[in-house]
DNA sequence: AAGGCTGATTGATAAAAGTCAATCATTCAG
DNA sequence: CTGAATGATTGACTTTTATCAATCAGCCTT
């Protein structure tokens, strides 16, 4: 195993606890490849040849319907996205496109389903990482059905703060208008829920947001555990 | 194993494979309960104890958040629910309750994890559960995302319709509020939702509803697999 | 058969969100 | 350095959805 991008790839939880053998095998038929930045990777409804890793850059996960499109998820590297589809032979239910120059490793899901089937440690890894990504879509889930735009928009504001360390300022990490669209809103309608959270002391410059008043936000967006943490 | 209900869950794919032996051992700290209606199984937040069987009756999972609620799926027989957060020990993201009198069976979150470990057939089908989950949360967030409330009505009733057998009349199986509040709407907006619909040739009295005119109603709701199949 | 309960419907209104068009800001190629 | 291109913002307006209040309908109990 000559490329070094696979240590990084055996790090991932998902593939950490299995058989050397299993993985060499599973590497010997994955190929890493460069992609430029806003190429369609995958096309929602389409068999799901391969189990996609993003090693560099990011990836957008969206979904269209009826000439309307939505950004369901962004992954960034480390993680693997597309698991589901290729443990169940079914048709991808999103489509992928990078979000920048990207570095990706493609794993033949034929390969992926055979070590499933003989590597328990990997079984078993592959149930965690799918419990968390059902557990991160009812979330998601949750956020949109239960909260108004100008809600998601303090709740996904105080998520980046803890994210980026917890301090008053940090940066949006996604394009305004991505975010809108994550968000389930117009970026007009961004634009304004930023405004709308002025009096909350919030400032948005550009990509950088300032908290003056953290207990007011916070007050505001009454944010939930079971909504808002990223892990468990 | 005296309880006949076991053959019955035995039955279901998550536990078809399983040895003997360990589908016995976790039969044997579980509980088979009656329920009446409207009885709060589970809360969100709490620790995940049990992994639920709805024998039959039926529950409805819904979600709390700042005074309001939204129902996220109903779990009809025979099947399991919060398997994920069994698998992960992590807190209910949902809390259940029955929709009317319900029987159900409720197994140690423990001993699943415990047979999960020593079980490869049981890892194995919770993998395949846990991807259908999956995949069913992600449709119904496209179904949220990329559809207004008049259409996200119009594809219902066109699933609900291919769910009855295909015919022009079936029944609704739902209470209308509960209807609205899983496709993410006001009870209100479904009745004038339900009107909307009328020159496309649908007709809802009561429980009952007649799609006069299937081809145009299809073509206002463009149904997709991708958001509307049940299975894959 | 008469209330009384619950859920459904309707109408009036308000709030939220989307659309369209224009303008502003920033970036980047030449 | 300039100007084209892209994304962000703003304002005016429309559409969609929610809210509130009243009424209606079905069903259950007595």
């Amino acid at each position: 195993m000559p490329n070094p991008e696979y240590q990084d790839i055996r790090k991932l939880d998902l593939f950490s606890q299995m058989a050397d053998d299993n993985f060499t095998s599973l590497m010997r038929g994955a190929y890493v490849q460069n992609f430029p930045a806003q190429i369609e990777l995958i096309t929602e409804g389409e068999p799901s040849d391969f189990l996609h890793v993003v090693i560099s850059g990011s990836v957008d996960l969206f979904s269209v319907w009826n000439g309307r499109d939505t950004s369901m998820a962004t992954v960034r590297p480390i993680s693997t996205f597309i698991l589901a589809a290729t443990i169940k032979d079914a048709p991808y239910l999103m489509s992928a496109r990078t979000l920048e120059k990207s570095r990706i490793a493609l794993i033949p899901s034929q390969d992926v389903r055979a070590i499933f089937d003989a590597d328990n440690n990997f079984a078993r890894a592959i149930v965690t990482e799918l419990a968390q990504c059902y557990r991160s879509v009812i979330k998601a889930q949750k956020d949109l059905k239960l909260r108004t735009s100008l809600e998601r928009v303090a709740n996904y504001l105080l998520r980046q703060q803890r994210h980026a360390g917890g301090g008053p300022v940090f940066a949006l990490d996604f394009e305004k208008r991505r975010l809108a669209s994550v968000l389930g809103m117009t970026p007009e309608n961004l634009s304004r829920a930023f405004k709308g959270l002025q009096p909350y002391g919030v400032k948005v410059t550009g990509t950088r947001v300032t908290i003056d008043n953290q207990a007011d936000l916070e007050n505001f967006a009454k944010p939930n555990p079971l909504i808002d943490s990223f892990k468990s």
